[in-house]
RNA sequence: GGGGGCGUAGCUCAGUGGUAGAGCAGCGGCCUUUUAAGCCGUAGGUCGAUGGUUCGAGUCCAUCCGCCCUCACCA
């Protein structure tokens, strides 16, 4: 990496050292007052001195005057450096340049113009930084260095600082949400010895000690359901999931999934749950009910409009019934997506996620699905072929899926059996009889939900890809530089 | 996997076959109220990689690498 350096910054770093500075001191002297309060303080408290710290900005020079922005977690202040208040700091004020991280005494107060401005009387150097930083108005727009190099992105675009503080505040809602509502946050393996609880390719792993396979988790459904099982009536947990699976602006193989499993409860319950938790974020964090998302905008206010999922299936097919089989097949292959393989109802499946879903504005909750692909909901009482399930929409996009839990050993047995013998490269290669066993001691009537919230997130911040509410998408490795090694000597250093 | 687009200085970008460019950042200088500061000067390149066509390739062709969009895939 050595060769990336800029030169210039290097030798100030020496010059700075044979000079006494320490670039990469141990303390910070003094605890950093938040710029933002500096700002909204200002009145009250001009004329007083105060310590911050943060990353500097351009440094704009006049002689015997510079001025530079400092930013830190709060904001933004500028800090105005005059050779008459800095006499040990201003022999060395070019070795400290845009990007560097000091800390600054200063006695508060305000330009000509009126900007809130920190006077400098000490300046601490803190970290030299050794690269430059980005261009000064664009920024860092290149939007695989601003994937790949995403501390780069997060200091240079304060947007996307906010973009992910948000993400952060999203989820202290939903947390709180589920905390007064008496759930408990639970944590569940990640390591499965039989990926279950949804149709998805696992990634696999081995332990050695074990001697066996195991696959990251493409869900935690399973355990959770355990813990209604052992008396936890409320649980909730937000985890990463991992599925093996392509790479779109929806889909990343790791995200995070919000599932939470209610006793006593049914899918009614839970499109109360989640009209709180949507409600609660937009009042809270985005401070509206109304969303733009790609180029629309969406009303979430509540309660959402439900639609049948065999409804659906009817009004975008000419009226066609989800359960007439040859009535579908004919459409499938009208479609272009026959496979003769699948079931009856998997085909069905098919045509309506190929006619319906892109037509689900939303917000909209489909409810009521046919039982034959949701393995482990819970049909109504007084119709065997439609499952207590709904999955909400918005904007074309699956947010969210519930059901009122199927909790009959038997009827779980058979099903989990039959989706084994029926095979494809998607659906789990074992059944989970452990599982099945923890429902003959008995797991009471609930409801459970779904959210992804990489995509709620989407949804709350006007992403159009789910990179941009990812910290550290994956993107694919890129070849090793060549010519690291310094002096020889193999490059041991961090990389 | 299919289709389309992109890859040039640290960053943001021009450059359609004939001497590799600009702005910002950097370096040297002037300036005590700037905030995309200004002015004068200066340095900076394996044009993603490899091969080909050509007297001559950043530019045309092929292959490869990476990224974006889109379709397919995706309980």
């Amino acid at each position: 990496m050595t060769k990336h350096i800029q030169q210039d910054r290097l030798a100030k770093l020496t010059t700075l050292r044979d000079s006494g500075v320490l670039p990469y001191p141990a303390r910070t002297p003094g605890t950093p007052v938040p710029t933002a309060k500096l700002v909204a303080k200002l009145e009250e408290q001009a004329g007083q001195s105060f310590f911050v710290a943060g990353r500097l900005g351009q440094i704009r020079d006049f002689g015997k005057l510079r001025f530079s922005h400092l930013t830190d977690r709060s904001g933004t202040i500028q800090v105005g450096f005059e050779r008459d208040r800095l006499s040990e700091f201003w022999p060395n004020r070019k070795l400290i340049e845009a990007n560097d991280i000091v800390g600054v005494q200063g006695e508060l107060g305000t330009t000509q113009k009126g900007e809130p401005t920190l006077w400098a009387t000490e300046v601490t150097l803190l970290t030299k930084a050794l690269r430059p930083a980005p261009e000064k108005w664009h920024g860092l727009t290149d939007v695989e260095t601003r994937y790949r190099m995403r501390y780069v992105d997060l200091f240079a675009n304060e947007n996307v600082r906010s973009q992910f503080i948000m993400r952060s505040r999203i989820i202290r809602e939903i947390r709180a949400f589920f905390d007064e509502l008496g759930y408990i946050e639970v944590e569940t393996p990640v390591l499965h010895s039989i990926p279950g609880g949804a149709a998805a390719r696992p990634f696999v792993t081995k332990h050695n000690a074990l001697d066996m396979d195991l696959y990251l988790r493409i869900a935690p459904e399973l355990y959770l359901k355990r813990l209604l099982v052992g008396g936890l009536e409320r649980v909730y947990e937000i985890g990463r999931v991992f599925r093996n699976e392509g790479i779109s602006t929806r889909h990343n193989p790791e995200f995070t999934m919000l599932e939470s499993y209610e006793a006593f409860a049914d899918y009614r319950t839970i499109m109360g749950r989640v009209e709180g938790i949507f409600g609660r974020v937009c009042a809270n964090v985005v401070g509206s009910y109304e969303l733009r998302f790609r180029d629309a905008t969406y009303d979430l206010t509540p309660p959402f409009p439900k639609k049948r999922y065999c409804e659906l299936f009817a009004e975008h097919n000419d009226g066609l019934d989800f359960f007439d089989e040859a009535g579908v097949r004919a459409r499938a292959k009208a479609l272009g997506i026959e496979r003769p393989e699948l079931s009856h109802e998997k085909i069905a499946n098919d045509v309506f996620e190929a006619t319906v879903e892109q037509h689900l504005d939303g917000p909209v909750f489909v409810i009521d699905y046919p039982k034959a692909i949701c393995p482990f909901a819970k049909a109504k009482d007084d119709d065997p072929r439609i499952a207590e399930r709904f999955e909400l929409f918005v904007a074309g996009m699956e947010l969210g899926n519930a059901f009122s839990e199927l909790n009959d050993p038997i009827d779980q047995e058979g099903r989990l059996e039959a989706q084994v013998k029926d095979k494809d490269d998607e659906t789990p290669s074992e059944v989970d009889y452990d599982y099945v066993t923890a429902l003959e001691y008995g797991m009471p009537p609930a409801g459970g939900l779904g959210i992804g919230i990489d995509r709620l997130t989407m949804l709350m911040t006007s992403s159009d890809s789910i990179r941009d509410v990812l910290l550290f998408p994956l993107l694919r490795k890129l070849q090793p530089d060549e010519e690291v090694v310094v002096d020889g000597a193999p490059d041991d250093s961090a990389s």
